[in-house]
DNA sequence: ATGACAATCAGAGATTGA
């Protein structure tokens, strides 16, 4: 089974790039992040002709998260637990049932810039609630994945200048720690369980001719809980994509799970 | 030091992103 992740920035400004993306990589499960749309004007026929199920949690204007599925999708909710008064769409799970069952976890995890500020504030408090859900998943002792756009730089080899955003939100020791703690409870970082060497990235900026330059950064991850990682024969970055027409700032993620 | 670039909503330019 592939899945992956993908931080579109926009579905109507995606209505090309994406379709031709799903039909050359053919994933099983995509997690969408940055929808900015209300359920309501998702454009669920564009999937929904190529044979997937569709899921959203959408806003007007900004953030909003998706699943697409060519497997049935049971069970699904909406929203990261542990703050009732939070109303910004950036959590969906739901369970594919295939040959075995995979929870799966959509999540856009907050900028947190500028620091220090209320911003920051939030990204920090939504990974502390991200943590919570993380260890009652690992608790399943079920395969299960939280895959989407972290905003986090773990390392410094994820980025292509790390010296530019040592003070930033995406990079700063507080975020890299916050995310560390979650990987020490007993997750998988897929692409790095599979790949040393630096230079790889999910993000280039459409400002100042990143891409070209390859000026890019690695914020984009599938965490995998030990009954997970055990199905884990690929992770690949889809980074040729960026250079296509009208693209997102971000490129797709993928694994291939023996499931 | 700043802006660069793109998307959204709106119908100009502010806001957000990373």
């Amino acid at each position: 089974m592939k899945i992956a992740t993908f931080n579109i920035n926009g579905i109507k400004a995606r209505a090309q790039a994406l379709p031709e993306w799903l039909d050359e990589a053919q994933p099983d499960v995509v997690l969408l992040q940055e929808i900015k749309s209300i359920d309501e004007n998702f454009p669920r026929e564009i999937f929904e002709e190529r044979g997937y199920n569709v899921e959203t949690h959408g806003q007007k204007s900004f953030n909003g998260v998706a699943i697409l599925s060519k497997f049935p999708l049971e069970d699904v909710t909406r929203g990261l637990p542990g703050d009732d008064s939070d109303e910004q769409a950036r959590w969906i799970e739901a369970t594919v049932v295939n040959d075995k069952a995979i929870r799966v976890c959509g999540l856009y995890l907050p900028n947190g810039n500028p620091v220090p500020g209320p911003k920051y504030d939030y990204k920090l408090a939504w990974m502390a609630r991200l943590k919570k859900r993380a260890q009652d998943l690992l608790n399943t002792e079920e395969p299960a994945l939280m895959a989407g756009d972290y905003n986090v730089i773990p390392q410094p080899e994820d980025a292509a200048r790390p010296e530019a955003w040592t003070e930033d939100a995406l990079h700063r020791p507080e975020t890299r720690e916050a995310y560390q703690e979650i990987l020490n409870l007993g997750f998988t970082e897929a692409f790095r369980a599979r790949t040393r060497a630096p230079g790889h990235y999910s993000f280039w900026d459409y400002q100042a001719g990143a891409w070209q330059r390859n000026d890019g950064i690695r914020i984009d991850h599938f965490l995998l809980t030990p009954q997970c990682a055990d199905l884990l024969s690929d992770c690949q970055i889809d980074s040729h994509i960026r250079d296509r027409e009208k693209p997102s700032d971000h490129v797709p993620v993928w694994v291939e799970l023996d499931a």
